[in-house]
DNA sequence: ATTTTGATGTAAGAAAACCTAACATGTTAT
DNA sequence: ATAACATGTTAGGTTTTCTTACATCAAAAT
């Protein structure tokens, strides 16, 4: 655990800023969030702080999109993308998808024009914005 | 002239953040504005947007005035420090402090107690909070 | 060919966060 | 004692964001 992590989760960005970041409307982060794909943190007041973690996150989300996953694959595949390596092969447990689904989405994905498995992670990190 | 620099001078953090992470007051960071040591971004509805740089610059800032530097004094220092090292030298143009002041100023931050020359920029440098 | 579903747009009303301007307060310097 | 400086506080107004609800449009299912 790299104690310096911390900081990529730190809750500065307010939704307008991400708007603009990620290329996503209000409606999009929103509802992106109601499938529990995303939880950014919030202010004493209600209003939604993302971390730069956050933003990564919303452009993977908005690339699996346009790849024809729904939210549902979405959230499968981030889930497993977010354990730490150590755990993401042990844990392997409550699947809310069916292995016969995700098998179905996944042949899917394989078939859709394009890039294939270049959705390795990493899509549009935010870090290029920074230093 | 490296090219990346452009991000830390993107607009981005709204004025509640930049407090938490400078730690000084609105009132302060308003204060500080309008006499001219910081000129953050505005939004179309005229909201105030710091950048890492502005943030960095506030860091100076408070750090100088805990030295005992008054605003003008500041607004001096920090020109300077602001330009590339090329310009640093030929441009000593309009002074707003005479070198008199200046002199005075310089000799005032040299008897503070504490502190003598770690003045040397890069005070609190914001990249701690990144990576 | 309809009907459903999934993702997004849009509108309304309320509340939070921010804005400027003005006056108040506590130091430090003259 | 007065003046200058940095900051606090209050007031009234505007922008941004919030939730909720309904609308739209394409793709999938029936």
């Amino acid at each position: 655990m790299g104690g310096s992590e911390i900081r990529r989760t730190m809750p500065l960005f307010p939704i307008g800023i991400v708007m603009q970041l990620a290329d996503l409307s209000a409606r999009q982060i929103r509802y992106y969030e109601e499938h529990e794909l995303i939880a950014p943190a919030r202010t004493e007041g209600n209003r939604r702080l993302f971390s730069l973690n956050d933003i990564d996150r919303l452009l993977e989300i908005k690339d699996l999109l346009e790849q024809g996953i729904n939210m549902a694959g979405i959230k499968k595949i981030l889930a497993v993308s977010q354990k730490e390596p150590a755990e993401r092969d042990t844990v392997a447990k409550k699947p809310e998808l069916t292995d016969d689904e995700l098998r179905t989405l996944l042949k899917k994905e394989m078939l859709s024009p394009g890039k294939i498995s270049r959705s390795s992670l990493r899509a549009g990190d935010l870090s290029r914005f920074f230093r």
